[in-house]
DNA sequence: GGACACATGTAACGGGTTACATGATTTC
DNA sequence: GAAATCATGTAACCCGTTACATGTGTCC
């Protein structure tokens, strides 16, 4: 049997950790807490449960509800002591699935309408995971949450989450408002001048000016390119 | 056989839109124009490109150099066909995968050390996509991106890409300077009030004051919670 | 007491990754 | 002319998803 702990193994034991739970308040709660930075269906927490207790990382218990049984996951301390050397190693990094970004390279394949509706729906997403961001807040606010005495640990995703929402929802409003303005999804002159001059004013340093953060280690910039 | 296209399949049926390549291009330009909004690996567009071909969506022509085959796609008018219909569909969440705020959870069980690598290590790839970010701009202020003539399209991904490293970005150096104020990763008293007012000041809505953005129809407001 | 939603999973398939293989070209 | 690197893929494993299945409370 493949005993390999991935990304997710990790993120099921940090779960774990807090305190126990049965496999199905796992996956839900999964959903509700990680949905947004480490994504994966229920199934397959159901099947990893499974294989972290059969690895000795985490203690299953059943219980019974008449005929039915559940099983009640604690971490143990080979659990704790894989969750710390995890610590320690290389992080992944971060990465990001955008369909609607493949879309615009070629959206006057389709009509005006097909992309306009598309980043809407991306407003619409970025918008209701906004007020499941305000929805946490208050809850700390009011001293609630569950996790209300690790704020200052939660704090932190929580800021990443809204300055992230914030970021895309704003992209995607001066995205609408620029499409909006064009009679057609074709190229033209004027078109193309407009983006040239936006993209000289955009926020990033170029390769031939001086780089804007000295602070770090130099050969950081001498990277090669992939 | 399965003939089930997914965000993959069109997403390297996108790229050959553009012109004609050989699977090996293909798999190295993916690499360098897609690989922030859709990473795959690269036997994954090997595979995909025979799938399209099998299926009638790309043109597969057989070239050689000596002994050694290679082969070079191109679109088929089903293929345009089947990206135009796309376009109509209804597009998949923008989702993304951040281990190191999975390990900010559980930061009290390595050392302080542990965390500020971690996050140094986000800082350092975004910055070196900021880098890369930078020569695309230089490379359309030039004049000489391969997709010039696009620019009114390529800069919107361009400036999503730029807003979102910037904020990620900020978010580390504000993260990172919290964390080096901390004596050690454990809860306080301190800790917590700093970080609730911290929360208070957050740019989101809570659920019990008025909507900021009221353009949007009243029924996404009556989403329920999942 | 039937319908329906919630609770608690399992099975099977396929997309994605890692590892490997081999021919051509360049370097020194 | 040996070694290293680039070009061009293939094979196999496994993580992730979709679909399904069955038991239990609850509503009316």
């Amino acid at each position: 049997m493949n005993d390999r702990l991935t990304t997710t193994s990790y993120a099921v034991l940090t779960q774990v950790a807090v305190r126990p739970w049965s496999s199905y308040e796992l996956a839900q709660q999964r959903v509700r807490y990680f949905r947004y930075v480490w994504p994966r269906a229920e199934s397959a927490i159901y099947r990893e449960v499974k294989r972290l207790a059969s690895m000795g990382l985490l203690d299953g218990r059943k219980e019974y509800t008449g005929r039915r049984s559940r099983t009640i996951y604690s971490i143990t301390d080979d659990g704790n002591e894989a969750l710390r050397e995890w610590l320690g190693t290389p992080v992944a990094p971060f990465s990001m699935d955008f369909e609607a970004i493949l879309r615009l390279f070629i959206a006057p394949l389709g009509t005006k309408d097909d992309i306009t509706s598309t980043l809407k729906q991306v407003r619409a997403d970025t918008q209701e995971m906004l007020r499941f961001a305000g929805e946490v807040k208050q809850e700390f606010i009011d001293g609630i949450n569950p996790t209300q005495d690790q704020i200052y640990l939660r704090a932190l995703p929580v800021d990443f989450f809204i300055s992230l929402l914030n970021t895309v929802d704003a992209w995607v409003d001066r995205t609408l408002a620029e499409i909006e303005t064009w009679d057609d999804l074709m190229a033209s002159e004027e078109k193309n001048s407009r983006a040239l001059e936006k993209i000289r004013h955009m926020p990033v340093d170029t390769p031939d000016e001086p780089l804007k953060d000295i602070s770090k280690p130099p050969e950081s910039q001498t990277l090669r390119r992939s």
